[in-house]
DNA sequence: AAAACGTGGTA
DNA sequence: TTACCAAGTTT
């Protein structure tokens, strides 16, 4: 620019704006650039809750949650207002619990706030907006030229520019090199335009650099190198971990426990069990207890193999409720678990 | 600052 | 089966 030079920043965007123009995904929290080039604003309740979903989360997966989301609470108001115990049950399956805690303390605190905060410094500082979703939500909803950077990000610019440090060393040269190309106008689709770009043209393993708007400008590309980048440090392994897990019943009711707010699925619904470590442990009450099989299920740290112990009683538990539950509302793990004893065919009455 | 925190799809 | 990966945040 001032040399002369054509500015890279701005060139990688503008081919990137231009290409989104054509190729943007359509998805039920997005207002498409066509309708953005129209006037149309996203409802930043919908960017912030899509955001919180998507977090390390696939888009496939968060659209049907988002859809039910929306539509048993249309406005952060009604979120606001929700029992805990809803929320968390409408969260189930889509992991990472302590999204849905933050989420319910997020909304309330908008709520009393009365509306969001417009700017990233702003929405920050609520509980479950990290960098990445403060930047997203500032940018998309508000058109603040926010730096947006996560793991498609971090793909593209470690690409573009041939980074070879490993992440997650690199994260702060990746965030300044991301905001180069950053435009004033339209930051919001240039977020989902790198995004975009990262979940289908520059993707981990084959990236199809032949339709990439921005081959012509990326190093990797240039050095052969882009399949290979980012370089990512090597992960430990996961331990394998045991336990047991009871199902105890009484007709359609089953002894669950609501679990401590804090730790793994934290704030759900869950079966008694013994501490996962392989030392056993009592059961929540005194039956016949029958094995009825073994559910294996991988966190994103440890493998865990359960025993399923199950058994019809009447019997006053120790630990825990007997309730009517709803295996939806179930994190997955436990889940399986229910499917497993729910399907025993038992001794009728 | 490293570790905890879910799940389902893909190679 | 195993390992990696996906729009990260919190402690």
């Amino acid at each position: 620019m001032r040399d002369g030079k054509p500015d890279r920043g701005a060139l990688a965007s503008s081919l990137l704006l231009d290409w989104y123009d054509r190729n943007a995904r359509v998805m039920p929290w997005r207002i498409g650039p066509q309708d953005r080039a129209g006037g149309r604003r996203p409802d930043p309740y919908h960017v912030w809750l899509s955001e919180v979903m998507l977090q390390q989360t696939t888009v496939a997966a968060v659209r049907d949650y988002f859809r039910r989301f929306t539509a048993r609470w249309p406005t952060v108001q009604t979120l606001a207002a929700a029992e805990d115990e809803q929320v968390m049950a409408e969260w189930a399956g889509l992991g990472y619990y302590a999204r849905a805690r933050n989420l319910l303390k997020c909304a309330r605190a908008v709520a009393a706030l009365g509306g969001f905060p417009a700017t990233r410094d702003g929405l920050l500082a609520l509980p479950g907006i990290g960098p990445y979703t403060a930047s997203a939500i500032a940018a998309i909803a508000f058109d603040e030229a926010a730096t947006v950077v996560d793991g498609n990000v971090e793909r593209v610019v470690a690409r573009l520019f041939a980074i070879e440090t490993p992440l997650p060393r690199a994260k702060q040269e990746l965030t300044r090199l991301a905001a180069t190309l950053t435009p004033q106008e339209r930051p919001g689709d240039h977020a989902q335009a790198m995004m975009d770009l990262g979940a289908t043209i520059c993707t981990p393993r084959n990236p199809t650099c032949a339709l990439c708007p921005l081959s012509s400008l990326c190093d990797a590309r240039a050095a052969g190198i882009a399949a290979q980048l980012p370089r990512k440090a090597p992960k430990a392994k996961k331990p394998t971990r045991l336990g047991t897990l009871w199902l105890a019943r009484q007709g359609d009711l089953w002894l669950v426990e609501t679990r401590p707010e804090r730790g793994l699925l934290g704030g759900m619904i869950g079966f008694p069990g013994d501490d996962w470590d392989g030392a056993g442990g009592p059961a929540p009450l005194h039956a016949d207890w029958e094995t009825v099989g073994e559910v294996r299920h991988t966190f994103t740290h440890f493998h865990l193999i359960l025993t399923i112990l199950s058994a019809e009683t009447t019997a006053p538990p120790e630990r825990g409720t007997f309730s009517r539950i709803s295996p939806a509302a179930l994190p997955t793990l436990f889940r399986k678990a229910f499917d497993l004893a729910a399907s025993r065919p038992r001794p009728s009455t």
